[in-house]
DNA sequence: TGAATGATCACG
DNA sequence: GTGATCATTCAT
């Protein structure tokens, strides 16, 4: 049983959002190609007074997206030739997303391997710049519907297991919570 | 541990 | 316009 996930799942607090995302299926369909990976690893930023959060002081021309309506994608470049993914949540005016931090590759594995230039699986979506090098995802998908065909998040009928948490990535601030999430002992949790 | 690499944003 | 920063990755 495969079902796309719908605008109601994305319209729900982001912090539940990001751990219900944990072993549901991202998928990017372009060019004739499947892609498409386990979710494995997640981080919740949510809501004006989160200091990490790209809205955290207003809306820019880069974070639009962020304060949109639920259920599009937010892709943005960082350290001038990564991209990120990040699944918008919570309704319009209200600017939170999830970043998808790591998958675990399923469909079109030798397409990311070409992609990546790496032989090892271990190596493909590892991380949030490695899992949109692996699928395409640049900022041509920006605001994208994530109920389109092109990008969606797809639920399997799995039940998800040891769910663990921890600081965010990269964040450096002294109130910073535990709003990352992960599969314990998942070889492609990033870091 | 640090280089790569350029968009983004605050400032004025 | 300028300069600091960056939700990272990879090779050293």
């Amino acid at each position: 049983m495969k079902r796309k996930l719908d605008r109601e799942f994305y319209d729900r607090p982001t912090l539940k959002v990001a751990k219900e995302l944990l072993g549901k299926y991202l998928v990017v369909k372009k060019g004739g190609h499947l892609l498409s990976g386990k979710i494995v690893e997640t981080e919740a930023y949510d809501g004006f007074k989160d200091p990490a959060s790209h809205a955290y002081k207003g809306t820019t021309p880069r974070n639009q997206v962020m304060f949109g309506a639920p259920g599009y994608a937010y892709v943005y470049l960082t350290y001038g030739m990564h991209h990120c993914l990040n699944l918008v949540t919570q309704k319009n005016g209200y600017p939170a997303a999830v970043l998808i931090r790591a998958i675990e590759p399923v469909d079109g594995i030798q397409l990311m391997k070409r992609r990546r230039g790496r032989r090892k699986l271990r190596d493909l979506t590892s991380g949030p710049a490695k899992l949109c090098q692996a699928l395409g995802v640049d900022r041509r998908l920006n605001g994208e519907d994530l109920l389109s065909d092109g990008i969606f998040v797809e639920d399997r009928g799995e039940v998800p297991r040891r769910i663990a948490r921890s600081s965010r990535i990269g964040v450096n601030d002294g109130k910073e919570k535990n709003w990352r999430f992960f599969f314990k002992g998942n070889e492609f949790v990033s870091r």
